[in-house]
DNA sequence: CGTCCCGTTGATCTTACTCAATAATTGTGG
DNA sequence: CCACAATTATTGAGTAAGATCAACGGGACG
């Protein structure tokens, strides 16, 4: 297995930290803490618009970084909320400045930002052109590719999310994200049960998501 | 009037280039470019999607960057058109990266895609939660803004974009575009004929776009 | 065992898209 | 500078996707 890189050693050294469900990495008007990476459970991010209304930003899995769209900012724009009990490693900012003076680490973090900024424009296009079933059929095809090891995508899982939540995040309407996962059932997409998805067929999925642009950038 | 810093101070100093329109300043697959910045005219940017349509991701105007987002990448994957005649600024991605040696170039560089970042979850919003008609009086809003001097609304101006292409852009069909128009001559926000906007009232504006996020992050 | 939250289901309604036709504007070549 | 062609913009009518409203069912948890 190749070497991880510098930062990612360095914030797996510092000890990892438990948190329960509902509690906060952080929250708006908290002192910017710098990034964290998820050791296990599940964190989301939000933020709360002028009309008090939570907007949710992202669902955050084992072993992705959270954070990196509040650098590097001197205060938190947004709430950090543990939605499965959790262990994550956290990198404060301070550390994480110093660590900015070596090229390899200022590349990865740099490389890190370009990835959050890619991950939107993909977002974007989804709101933008999509089909409330196209727009979800996405989001569970990109939950299940995340939630095994890279490279590979899970047939069998749990959302990590309510139906509320998935529906706020990809912006439709509650009751249509039920309507729709019945659909792509029909379609034979996969099974599920509340939270639980089973047999999910990659191949099905693929023609359910539409035109999608891919969630990771391709390999080199 | 205060410093501009150093990343502008260089990016001046190389000699303006002149493009009209139709040309492009990048495309797809060429190698990255680095760091733009507009002297006059507009410029957008977009993207061609896996069924051959185009996704405009951004109109720029005078005194703008153009190309933040594709940074760092190795190669551009999107395109970058000329659509009113322009002198651009331009800095290589290998001068980019040798100042990114000095501190103060790093944060600065930082900071620009952080804006950026922002500047996606304001996009986001708007996509995922306003109606057609908030998505685009916050569109026209924008541009006046940006159109006049940091800090000031101009009342006339000329849009710089197709009506077309503000559709693409905002996620609405062109005739809504127009359709909603009307609708903001006939709740006294503007008066309008092609592309010029005239006597534009920014009270009036605002109460029509809604639960807008700040488009520019408050400043310190 | 009961309560509360969450998810599902059905009926209705609204927004904005689509399609089609016409008008205005811009660009071009003579 | 004018006439024609090509784009772009406007307008109207019909339609569909998805939101909203309301009610019911079911599982988790104290």
């Amino acid at each position: 297995m190749m070497s991880r890189g510098q930062l990612q050693d360095v914030i797996r050294q510092s000890p990892p930290r438990q948190y329960r469900k509902k509690q906060y990495l952080w929250r708006e008007g908290d002192k910017c803490s710098g990034l964290w990476l998820i050791k296990y459970g599940v964190v989301r991010t939000f933020y709360i618009n002028a009309t008090g209304i939570e907007q949710i930003t992202g669902f955050y899995l084992p072993g992705e970084y959270v954070g990196i769209d509040e650098l590097p900012g001197e205060w938190h724009r947004g709430y950090a909320l543990v939605t499965a009990d959790c262990a994550v490693h956290q990198l404060p900012q301070a550390q994480l400045d110093a660590l900015m003076e070596t090229c390899e680490v200022r590349r990865q973090v740099y490389q890190l930002m370009s990835e959050c900024l890619y991950l939107n424009r993909v977002r974007v296009h989804q709101l933008r052109r999509l089909s409330a079933g196209e727009k979800l059929a996405g989001f569970i095809y990109d939950i299940a590719s995340r939630s095994g090891f890279p490279g590979s995508v899970l047939k069998d899982f749990r959302l990590p999310a309510l139906r509320c939540d998935i529906a706020n995040y990809t912006g439709v309407a509650p009751e249509t994200v039920t309507r729709e996962m019945l659909k792509m059932v029909d379609a034979g997409a996969f099974l599920f049960s509340g939270k639980y998805i089973t047999g999910l067929r990659p191949a099905v999925m693929e023609t359910l998501t539409g035109d999608q642009l891919p969630c990771r950038s391709a390999g080199p």
